[in-house]
DNA sequence: AATAATAGTCAACACTTGTACTCTGAGTTT
DNA sequence: AAACTCAGAGTACAAGTGTTGACTATTATT
């Protein structure tokens, strides 16, 4: 038998699923009312405040989800063989993976990142910083980049997060088409993460 | 005296404009009503429908008004001091100018990229491409771009313009805030498009 | 001058929305 | 075993939603 705490927790969980869920069905998080979450969750209206006061903090709670997810896929990134060597080559892929796997989270991430209230814009904007940190560092050991003053990497890391992260929409409007569609878009992905690259390869800071 | 078609697309432009005021002051247009942008532009909800069928059909128009706004900042672009060279290093100076001369068009375009209709969806990314295209024909006269497949300067374009249009969301956001941090993001801007440039420079189509 | 077309109004509908209040029954603490 | 806690249900309400249909006054057509 679960104890209270257990059952409060798992229902809370079954709340932030059906939002995710909702979303991944089409919608946009910004017009997700609080009835309809509370109903696809399987519960009365009036029981929603007993875990969230509003939409908003159980999209602040989305987000931590979606920060897991991202997590995750960064240590599948740095696993991967070939991570050393191709670095952004074996990323792409990796991602492209994560998106089509959790659409959801997102579609979630994607639609909050600029359509979210300024609250949740910004914990969004937290979660790829924590990226961009990560991808930072990660360069540093890359032996024709490693002279880059920290401030100039981190710029660099910027670039490349943001240009992934960017193309998440694309990823998934084309997730249900061709896989011909799909290897030309990541072709084209790894052409312009490979100019970025050769871009900061020969980076003189000034 | 009007003509009653001059007063009818009038009054279609009021709601138009009704429709951008209210994002522009905080709402996503998913969750924009049509009786709020009927009531925001003087008119009775049902009237609405004498101009559109609903609120899509608007937002389509309110593209092609964000294509009117971002064709005139082409221009812009282009006649400025400075285009020839340092193209990029000028035109985000351009691009953060518009984009805090016309903040309500540019939330609905980040947030419809994103998060509208697919339909929407499309119509945004259609008036990218135009973009896109423009700045490829203009990379063609650079010289030491010029042996480049036009492929690979589409491609190159592509990561170009999706920087800049993908930190839209930031200058909104800084907009508000003091002046040094706005400088120091344009200034990382360029940086980053300046990294893109010298990839582009040293690229070898393979 | 008579007729037709139509932009905008008005009233009304069925439905959804967020939220306040009360109640209950199963877990927890004493 | 008694007292307490509290997640979830039930009821209710005022406000907002999209859409329908009939009406009106002004403009355009004949």
């Amino acid at each position: 038998m679960l104890s209270r705490e257990e059952k409060k927790s798992l229902t809370r969980q079954s709340l932030i699923d059906a939002a995710l869920s909702i979303v991944g069905a089409g919608s946009n998080f910004a017009s997700v009312s609080l009835r309809e979450v509370a109903k696809n969750a399987g519960l009365v209206p009036t029981s929603f405040y007993r875990h969230f006061t509003d939409m908003e903090e159980l999209g602040l709670n989305v987000v931590d989800d979606l920060g897991l997810v991202l997590r995750k896929m960064m240590r599948a990134a740095r696993q991967k063989d070939g991570y050393k060597k191709g670095l952004l080559h074996s990323s792409i892929e990796v991602y492209v993976d994560f998106v089509c796997q959790h659409k959801s989270h997102f579609y979630f991430m994607s639609q909050c990142r600029t359509g979210g209230t300024p609250v949740l814009r910004q914990a969004i904007r937290n979660e790829l910083k924590y990226f961009e940190n990560e991808l930072s560092s990660d360069i540093r050991s890359v032996p024709f980049l490693s002279e880059m003053s920290s401030q100039d990497r981190e710029m660099m890391s910027q670039l490349i997060v943001s240009t992934v992260f960017d193309a998440t929409i694309d990823i998934l409007d084309l997730s249900d088409s061709s896989a011909n569609y799909q290897n030309e878009f990541i072709e084209s992905m790894k052409k312009k993460l490979r100019m970025i690259w050769l871009g900061g390869s020969v980076w003189r800071s000034k």
